[in-house]
DNA sequence: AGATTACTTTACAAAGC
DNA sequence: GCTTTAAAAAGTAATCT
């Protein structure tokens, strides 16, 4: 009986290293990323309600944590890429996001699916963009989307066409190269997308 | 009328069966011309038929899965060209092993564009995977027939996970009914 | 700036780590 | 969980000319 109780208290400080080391993580990953405190709260809360429902087992504590975080990010409105999180995270990006699909269908977030124009105010302030700039380039997701265009495309890169084209537009040209590094997409996935929106819009 | 349901075809038959007979792959390696065994990499021996078109992964235990063949008539012919080959080497085989059809997997083409957006709402996003981030289908996890839809933005689906010659049928039928009742189908 | 090749997702069996 | 095999869908990416 001794040795049982002895085992529960090791068992419990365990998992309240394991917790503590989890949170840590989420700090350091959401300190990295440059989000507010209160998405790492909810980032917190996801992760506990993760550990209650027993979704740890056979998965990192990392992976869970990184996966919570990402997330949270898509609850609260500013969504990072996966490219992003897995940056900051130990953990491989596939697994990240396989993570992220396991929690979310257990814990039913459901989560709409990302929504480029939130990449929009944080890529065109790293690219000193102005104000007219944003607007122009969520006009531009808003009409494409409207259109079909949006349909299997990624969030970052068609973003990242509509900031480029907006930026021309507005006479603040960005190369395609400057908007592809902070997007974390390729100059090619700008151009394909690029060209689709620029129909859409009538111009051309 | 021409819908949906007849422009399925199917792209892959993914079988298993066995010979009833344990064999040393080893030794089989090197009397089937053409054979791949890697024991570190993988434990069954990996053996190509030209015509039908088919891979099979034939196990130390006798037990052998044949995939990539466009047809069920194909998955029966193949394994039939691969057990003449075991009997050729005098290698005792079953007279008419059972084989299984384990999945099948089908593409077929809806006719109309799709918002996938509005669809992983109007089908729940409870019962759907869309992360265009990762992938570009929507991911539909349909209950009867019990089978996988990859749904695309170009209106082109596909199907996976029935047993059955008929499920993806069935799945299109009701898949176009589930979208045309949420107005989202053109 | 193309073209090519390759990787992402789904399902499934097999034997073994 | 992973390893291997096959095939489709469409997007993205790396590499070469």
């Amino acid at each position: 009986r001794l040795r049982k109780w002895q085992e529960r208290i090791r068992t419990k400080d365990a998992g309240e290293r394991n917790l503590q080391f989890a949170l840590s993580e989420i700090d350091r990953m959401a300190s990295a990323l440059g989000v507010p405190r209160s998405v790492r709260e909810v980032a917190s809360v996801i992760y506990r309600r993760a550990l209650n429902e027993d979704l740890i087992r056979g998965r990192s504590i990392e992976g869970v944590a990184t996966s919570a975080l990402y997330a949270a990010c898509r609850q609260e409105g500013i969504p990072r890429s996966l490219d992003e999180v897995a940056e900051v995270s130990r953990v491989p990006q596939k697994e990240i996001g396989r993570t992220y699909r396991y929690i979310s269908q257990e814990l039913g977030l459901e989560l709409k699916p990302v929504d480029p124009k939130q990449f929009v105010p944080r890529f065109a302030s790293a690219l000193d963009l102005s104000e007219e700039v944003q607007a122009k380039a969520t006009e531009i997701i808003d009409v494409s989307a409207e259109q079909g265009l949006l349909s299997g495309k990624s969030p970052t890169g068609f973003a990242a066409a509509a900031i480029y084209a907006a930026s021309l537009l507005c006479n603040e040209k960005k190369t395609q190269r400057e908007v592809a590094d902070v997007a974390q997409v390729t100059e090619v996935t700008i151009r394909n997308r690029y060209q689709e929106q620029i129909e859409a819009m009538g111009f051309r | 009328m021409s819908g949906p349901a007849d422009s399925i075809e199917i792209q892959n038959v993914v079988a298993s069966t066995g010979i009833g007979q344990e064999l040393d792959l080893e030794a089989l390696a090197d009397d089937l011309p053409g054979a791949d065994f890697n024991p570190d990499n993988f434990p069954g021996l990996v053996y190509r038929t030209q015509e039908p078109k088919a891979a099979a992964l034939i196990f130390r235990s006798g037990k052998i899965v044949c995939t990539g063949a466009k047809s069920i008539d194909d998955v029966h012919e193949a394994l039939g060209i691969i057990f003449d080959k075991l009997r050729d080497l005098s290698i005792p085989v079953d007279e008419e092993p059972e084989i299984t059809v384990q999945n099948i997997v089908s593409s077929a083409d809806l006719g109309h564009n799709l918002n996938l957006n509005a669809l992983a709402i109007g089908l729940g996003l409870e019962d759907v995977e869309y992360e265009p981030e990762q992938f570009p289908g929507l991911v539909y996890r349909m209950d009867e027939p019990k089978v996988v839809i990859l749904l695309f933005g170009s209106g082109k689906i596909v199907i996976t996970g029935g047993k059955q010659t008929d499920d993806a049928e069935t799945a299109v039928e009701e898949i176009v009914e589930r979208i045309d009742a949420l107005g989202l189908l053109g």
